[in-house]
DNA sequence: CCGGGGGA
DNA sequence: TCCCCCGGG
């Protein structure tokens, strides 16, 4: 869920469009094949899978926008998640309980013949396995697309990968990427598109955050950023019960973080937490290369073993080889 | 999420 | 050319 800014930053996005998001840029993989998976489903929530019943949203999601990047000139390099921190497993337990009911609400609506509600059940029951993981690094080798492993959270490498230059931003529906100090984030990159919404269809940007505007306009630090999501909460700390967005920038403004976190949370130490953000654990043992898609190896997987369309399959692929001007690498920042 | 087909 | 709807695996 990350951690909840969006009061306070909503004045510093710039939406944008995929065709000017060419560059390089580094994907929190792990966000990017839950919300596939969220997504991609049939009305009753019933997932995509092959003929063994194996699930294959996330391999669709995957391939279709990483075929949509490479032809607008994005290129992506997929950061995946490493041990999570000891600090996140109360987040990781509770997203457990409440995956684990949406399972039965699930069943329950199904049951009941209510497909509205069984496809709400359906998304937030949404769970990334460790064989969606590996098939997910299969099919990006494949593909000629980097990974990197982080050491810890993905979120953390990217931003790290951000601010040494490697990549142009950070892409994650969380705003954690900014709290780790990447200097440029965008949301909604793999999910932009058109969308129904209770009827209504909306049209989802991508849209970019750049760290220093919302600093200045906000007259923080980053320092001060990192302790307005502690107060109002992050993956690692439940927050100041009462102290949303607004509330906590007021605070950070006033200098007053201490004395608020002593005298609303005496037994909390923010310490941990704080470095965490601030020096998380990051690699620099990765290479951003891109090679030309295998497409031998990408229809074997997706339409033999997994039982794609081959037509659908090929007729993708055959985008991106007569696609010019791949070129332009260059940031867009 | 995606592409494709059909209708406007 | 655009938009909506459908089925994808």
């Amino acid at each position: 869920m990350g951690v909840a800014l969006r009061d306070i930053i909503k004045d510093y996005r710039q939406e944008t469009d995929l065709e000017e998001m060419r560059g390089v840029v580094a994907v929190d993989a792990f966000n990017a094949l839950y919300q596939f998976l969220s997504i991609i489903r049939q009305p009753d929530g019933t997932p995509l899978m092959d003929r063994d019943g194996r699930v294959t949203s996330h391999l669709s999601g995957l391939f279709f926008r990483n075929v949509n990047f490479l032809e607008k000139g994005v290129r992506p390099v997929y950061v995946f998640d490493g041990a999570p921190p000891e600090l996140k497993s109360t987040t990781i337990e509770k997203r457990r309980e409440v995956r684990d009911a949406a399972g039965e609400a699930w069943k329950e609506a199904l049951a009941r013949g209510d497909q509205e509600e069984a496809y709400k059940q359906a998304r937030a029951s949404a769970k990334i396995d460790a064989a969606m993981i590996s098939s997910a690094k299969r099919l990006l080798a494949l593909m000629g697309i980097p990974c990197v492993q982080a050491p810890s959270e993905g979120e953390a490498q990217a931003a790290f990968m951000a601010q040494r230059g490697d990549v142009g931003a950070a892409a994650s529906q969380d705003y954690d990427a900014l709290l780790f100090g990447a200097p440029h984030l965008v949301r909604n990159l793999t999910i932009s598109g058109k969308r129904k919404m209770r009827g209504r269809t909306v049209t989802v940007r991508p849209e970019t955050y750049d760290l220093q505007s919302v600093l200045d306009g906000l007259s923080i630090t980053r320092e001060g950023l990192v302790e307005i999501g502690i107060l109002v909460g992050t993956d690692f700390n439940p927050g100041i019960r009462g102290v949303g967005a607004k509330t906590a920038l007021k605070i950070v403004q006033k200098g007053m973080f201490a004395e608020t976190i002593s005298e609303k949370a005496p037994e909390f130490d923010p310490g941990p937490i704080r470095r965490f953000f601030l020096d998380p654990p990051v690699t620099e043992d990765y290479r951003l290369t891109w090679e030309s898609p295998a497409r031998d190896g990408i229809v074997e997987m997706l339409c033999e073993e997994y039982a794609f369309s081959e037509g659908r399959v090929e007729s993708a692929l055959e985008r991106l080889g007569m696609k010019t001007g791949q070129k332009t690498l260059d940031a867009w920042f």
